[in-house]
DNA sequence: ACTGGCACTCGATACGGTCGAGTGCCAAGG
DNA sequence: CCTTGGCACTCGACCGTATCGAGTGCCAGT
C-alpha cells in the first residue's frame, strides 16, 4: 500500500486539475500541466495503482481518472497546503461587518460573504440557546392574561415567546414575577436553569404561583428542551452553477435537505473546539448529501463555541480555499462577537 | 379576432392536457381525450386560428401545441371554473395551525403548508410594519450605555433593536423613557410616528433630551423609513420536480432571484385589497422570473390586509388548483391572525 | 525503474434511414 | 359556410453504422 511520494503527486495533480477543469483528466495532460518529471506512461502506472487503492476511478473505459471520496480525503488530509486568502478576500472580509450591531445583522452579513466567497451553500448557526447563559429576562404585559416574555442572551440572541396566563395578573404582579425570574436566573447557563426554574415555582408567593408555573413552563419547554436552534441560509443559487454536471443532475434532494433545519444543524452544528470538519460525500450521514461535502467549523468569542458554521458544495470543490475561507470568518465572527 | 366558444374550448383543453402531461398536445389526442363533438381536422384548423392569435405555438413544426403566456392569461381569466378544494386539502389547511401561538410560528406553518399543498416555492410576508400600530414599546437594559428596544405590534410582531446610548443612563432614566414613548406612541400607527416622535424628543426633560433623540433615531431608522419586512420561504426544492424541463433546463436565474428580499416583496408585497393576482411569465417585471407564473395575494384579520403571500412556479401549473388554494390559505391566515 | 511503442476500448460525433405524430391544405359533402 | 376525410409533407425521435481520438494497459527495451 505504500504510497511512493511520486503516487501522491499524482494524485495532488488529478485533484487540483479535475477542481479546475471539471473534466476527467488523463496521463498525457497531467505531465504536460505539471512538472512530474516524467513520461505518461510511468504516470499510467501510478494511476493504475491509485485505481486499485480506490484512491481514483474511470467514468468509462478511455476516459480520464476522477478522484474518488476517497482521493479527496486523502488529498485534503495530507496533499493539500493551506492557501492564503487573496487581498481581496481578506479585504472583503474586514469590511463584512461595517454598520453591523445586531446579532441578527451579523449572522445575516456572514452567511451572504461566506456564500460570496466559496461560491456555494453558506450556513450559519446563531449563537446557540444550549451554550448561551441568561443576560436579562423581560416580561411585556401584552393583556391582563397575556405577557411576552424576552429573553436576552450573553450571547446576543433574543427571542420572544407569548405566554398565556391561567389568570389575569395586575402590574405589580407582573413587576414581582419579572424580578423574581431575573434574581434567580440572571447570568445562569441555560443549561442549568431547569432546577432553578422548579425552585422558583415552589418558592412564588402563594398569588403568584399558577402564574409563575406557566411561566416556568414556557421557559423550560421552548427555551431549554427543545433548545431552539436558529439558522441562516445563503447561496442556493450556487447550487445551479457547474450546469448540472455535479449532483449528476438533480438539486431535488439536496434543495429538500437544505430545508430541514434539523439536518443542517447536523451539519454545522457538531463542532469541537478548534476543529475544523470535512465531510466528503459519502461520509455525509444524510442519504440526500451523498454528493456533496461540507466544510464546517465552530465560531465563537475567544476560545469558546457558540455556534457552528459551513458550506456545502459538490465533493469536487476547491478544498484548501474553501477551508482557509471557513476558517478566516469563523475566526473573524468571534472576534466581532468578543467586542460585544 | 372573434374566437368562438369552441375555440376556446380547444384553447382550455389544450392548457388542461399540457398542464397534466407536460406534453405538447395534438389535434388527434385532443379530441379523443375531450369530447369536442367535431374531428381532428376541425381542432386543426382552429388551432391554426389560436396560433394566429398567438394564443398557443409550436415548438417544433410537426409537434403538438403549447400554451403561450398570453394563452394562460385567456385561461385563467375567462376559462378556468373555481376548482373545489379537496376535503384532504381543507383538513390539512384547517389542521395547520394546531398549537401555534407565536406569530413566528403561524408564519412557518403557512409557508410549508403553501409549499406543500400547491406543490410549489411558497412565499409569506410577515404582517408588515406599515400597516401595523404599536401596541407597546419596551426598552432593557443591557449596560448602563446599551438599550435594547423591543417594539410589540398589534399584528403580533416583534422587532428588537439595540440603541447605543451617548451616555450612561440610571433606572429611573430608563424608566421614564419608557413611559414617554408609550404614552404618545402606544396604540399609534407606524407610519403616523415620525411627527410624533419628533415631538417626543423636543419636549423631553433636558437630561434624558439625548438619549431620547438616539432612540428615536433607531425607532424612525429601522422601523419607520426602511420599514422592515420580514419574508418566510419555502419549497424551493419544488423547483427542481419536472426534471428540468420547466425553466429551459437552469435554476441559477431564479434561485438567486428567491435569494433576494426585495423581489420577493415586490411579488407578494403589492396586493390590492380582495384581489387574487396571477403574473404569467412575460408579464413578470423580474428578468429572472421570465419563466415563472406567480400567484398572490393579501391576507390578514377580517377585511384589512397586513402583508401578502403567494406561490411561484412554472408557467405550467394548475391555476384552478393553485388560486383555491392560495385564496383559502390567505383567508384562513387571516382568520387565525383575528383571533388575538 | 522508467520509457516508448502499440494494440485496444469506448465515448463522442456524424451520417443515413426509418418511423410516426402532427400539421396544412384541399376538395367533397352537409 | 362550416365541417370532414384524405393526402402529402415536415421534422423530431430513434436506431444502427462508421469514424475519430483521447486514454488506457501491456510489454519489451534501455
Amino acid at each position: 500500500m505504500g504510497l511512493d511520494d511520486r503516487k501522491l503527486d499524482v494524485l495532488r495533480a488529478i485533484v487540483e486539475d479535475y477542481v479546475a477543469t471539471q473534466e476527467p483528466v488523463g496521463s498525457k495532460a497531467l505531465v504536460e500541466r505539471h512538472q512530474l518529471g516524467v513520461s505518461p506512461a510511468t504516470v499510467r502506472n501510478d494511476m493504475a495503482v491509485l485505481e486499485e487503492e480506490g484512491y481514483i476511478r474511470q467514468p468509462h473505459t478511455s476516459a480520464g481518472r476522477v478522484p474518488t471520496d476517497r482521493g479527496y480525503r486523502l488529498f485534503v488530509d495530507r496533499l493539500s497546503r493551506v492557501k492564503p486568502l487573496t487581498p481581496a478576500e481578506r479585504r472583503a472580509i474586514e469590511r463584512f461587518l461595517v454598520g453591523a450591531v445586531d446579532l441578527d445583522d451579523v449572522v445575516h452579513r456572514t452567511v451572504r460573504l461566506l456564500a460570496q466567497l466559496t461560491r456555494q451553500v453558506a450556513v450559519v448557526q446563531y449563537p446557540s440557546l444550549a451554550r448561551s447563559s441568561v443576560r436579562h429576562l423581560e416580561l411585556v404585559p401584552i393583556s391582563t392574561t397575556r405577557l411576552m416574555l424576552v429573553m436576552i442572551a450573553d450571547t446576543g440572541r433574543v427571542e420572544q415567546r407569548l405566554v398565556e396566563l391561567p389568570a389575569p395578573a395586575s402590574a405589580d404582579d407582573v413587576i414581582d414575577l419579572r424580578r423574581l425570574v431575573n434574581e434567580r436566573l440572571g447570568g445562569k447557563r441555560l443549561v442549568d436553569t431547569p432546577p432553578l426554574v422548579q425552585a422558583l415555582v415552589e418558592e412564588a408567593p402563594p398569588a403568584l404561583r399558577s402564574a409563575m408555573a406557566t411561566l416556568a413552563s414556557v421557559l423550560l419547554e421552548t427555551l431549554v428542551e427543545r433548545h431552539e436552534e436558529r439558522i441562516a441560509l445563503a447561496g442556493t443559487a450556487n447550487l445551479a452553477r457547474g450546469g448540472l454536471l455535479d449532483f449528476q443532475g438533480s438539486l431535488r434532494p439536496i434543495l429538500e435537505a437544505l430545508e430541514e433545519e434539523v439536518i443542517l444543524l447536523k451539519l454545522i452544528g457538531e463542532v469541537e473546539p478548534n476543529t475544523l470538519q470535512v465531510r466528503i460525500g459519502d461520509e455525509n450521514e444524510i442519504d440526500n448529501l451523498r454528493a456533496t461535502s461540507v466544510v464546517s467549523t465552530g465560531y465563537g468569542p475567544g476560545a469558546t463555541i457558540v455556534g457552528g458554521l459551513g458550506v456545502l458544495g459538490p465533493t469536487r470543490m476547491d478544498y484548501p480555499g474553501t477551508i482557509a475561507t471557513v476558517r478566516a470568518v469563523a475566526r473573524y465572527v468571534g472576534d466581532v462577537l468578543a467586542q460585544n
